[in-house]
DNA sequence: CTGTTAGCGCCTTCAA
DNA sequence: TTGAAGGCGCTAACAG
């Protein structure tokens, strides 16, 4: 009588079925060719009639393991996260794993809670689109056995699977086309950079490309993405600086893009006549604004796609060698470029 | 030797604190004021020792309870179940829940899937922003003592818990402003109503208003959210025929709104000063889009962190009655109606 | 082909 | 204040 209040389990169905718990597991894992036709057909009967389903827990506590991946985020507001979050969620279905997701607000003690919170429950992988982790929770990731990958953003000194945006090639194809199109005081904007590879990538090679041309005036600013009131003063202070000359402004994530566009606003700037503008990350209302805001556009789903499906063959032992997989970007042309 | 492999056990920090598990156990679950000084200092030594984190999967199994909720969400590249994911995640943050995420991408067979999937884990309670479940997915659903809340959608004939938006205030307010300013022809445009009971609730309340006012030519279309061509037309169609009056469009929601902006665009008129628009949900980009264009707001993190609130409500067994929370939505005014 | 048994890691009486 | 033993639901030898 024990198990009348709650779901049924195993056992139920076994007495039902009259027969041992070990038929039901048998049947349950796919060794049905075992099972004689009559019992085959009477355990189906007694599943259905209990509407019996086995509990992930106790087998994942019996095979050890879970079919749990954990999912740590940086800031799941951000457009480039869900779809990650989306792909990684189709190849999770598409591989029968459950995805556990963590959102860490831009936080490391939130990172760190997440972590352990992983660790214990315990999934069998975690992909990390990493804030930035400090020793402890480094030094969690590192000593875990747990196969991991990161995405978009690498941990410094941290060697690990890693799959994100090729970051030169990006940030090429883009200086390269506002050079073509006759730019000439180019301003890069970001963040603060911290110890964020990506934006120091995507910096660098804006640097070494303006090397090579003299001619070209290149400024750069660090501006966090909530101080509207230093937005405007730097965007301000550049287009006066800069006067007489075909400006543009680089933007290095989307959510930038979006705080620039209101400063503009705000400044009576227009994108395209004005001053050029050309963000990463694809916006969806990229056409819809003003003449369009020209993007560079990552495969961010298949990003994530990728990023299970490295987790899942570190899982199952067959991947080897550390693995860096980099994407290309693609250049989503419009106004704010070739006004 | 046995667990050598894997990660410590309790037993393993029994062992190394040299005691029981009995102790260690009480030490993990606050018992700690029956332990001795000593004993604690020991077992606290061996757990950091070891970096030995308790098995939530075996806790589960032993105490029934996996602190575990499954999320059931339409689209999740939607900024609406976003917001609403966001505000869920804070709030199992809060009470020491964890997310499982499923997304079903408006798919009535990855629901069931997903519901099958969620109850064999199992989870404590579900929360379902439901694409509209048929008969087996809903009976699965209605069967289960599971506590479960609706997010923003209800399931017809299925009385359960419920969070959304006050469908009747959100939409009188936005009706009477377009009236207010002054348009004398209302478009009421929605993706195929289906048995969706928001956007039901939306156009019967638009129609109840509207009705009020013979003056005003009011119409109504369905329109599938990726048929550009078919939503052209209706546009079209709608502007010829009631030339020389005052405009608007309203839009159901958000992605719907979107895709009507792109459509104007395409037929060369200007939200503002050719056609009004305003749309439910509100857009990041509103504006900056042309001359803005008016929302109407929905506090869509709360709706979210109350519906877990809900659910915990009910796994505590401290909610009786059946619940039913409205929020208002604030009306965005932007250039699109006041132009 | 089928059933019995012994744990997976943990919590919880119960007894010391 | 502490420990031993049993069992949560399931799987995997090992016997028959």
């Amino acid at each position: 009588m024990k198990s009348q209040a709650g779901r049924p389990t195993i056992s139920d169905v076994a007495k039902a079925a009259n027969t041992g718990k070990t038929s039901i597991s048998r049947y349950l894992n796919g060794e049905q060719h075992l099972l004689s036709p009559a019992l085959r057909e009477r355990i189906e009967h007694s599943i259905r009639q209990l509407d019996y389903r086995p509990n992930q827990m106790a087998r994942g506590l019996k095979r050890g393991r879970t079919r749990l991946i954990g999912l740590i985020i940086a800031d799941i507001t951000n457009p480039y996260s869900i779809e990650v979050l989306s792909g990684i969620e189709a190849a999770c279905r598409d591989k029968g794993f459950t995805l556990l997701v963590c959102n860490t607000h831009n936080e490391v003690a939130q990172e760190e809670h997440y972590l352990n919170l992983l660790h214990s429950y315990p999934v069998e992988g975690i992909i990390v689109n990493a804030v930035g982790m400090r020793e402890e929770g480094l030094s969690r990731l590192q000593q875990s056995t747990l196969p991991r990958v990161l995405v978009d953003r690498k941990i410094a000194d941290f060697p690990c699977d890693m799959v994100g945006l090729d970051n030169q090639q990006a940030t090429t194809l883009a200086t390269q086309h506002l050079i073509d199109q006759g730019f000439n005081a180019l301003l890069f904007l970001s963040e603060p950079l911290g110890k964020i590879n990506t934006r120091r990538e995507r910096l660098d090679t804006f640097n070494t490309l303006i090397a090579r041309h003299p001619q070209i005036v290149a400024a750069q600013a660090e501006c966090p993405l909530h101080d509207g009131q230093q937005l405007d003063n730097l965007l301000q202070n550049f287009y006066s600086e800069n006067a007489g000359k075909r400006q543009a402004i680089m933007s290095v994530n989307g959510a930038l893009t979006l705080q620039i566009a209101r400063s503009l606003r705000r400044l009576n700037l227009q994108w395209g006549p004005d001053i050029g503008l050309l963000g990463f990350d694809e916006l969806e209302w990229a056409e819809l604004a003003g003449v369009g805001i020209s993007t560079l556009k990552q495969p961010t789903w298949q990003i994530g796609y990728s990023a299970l499906e490295q987790i899942v063959s570190r899982i199952e032992g067959t991947a080897t060698t550390l693995c860096d997989r980099r994407f290309s970007a693609e250049l989503m042309v419009r106004g704010s470029t070739t006004y």
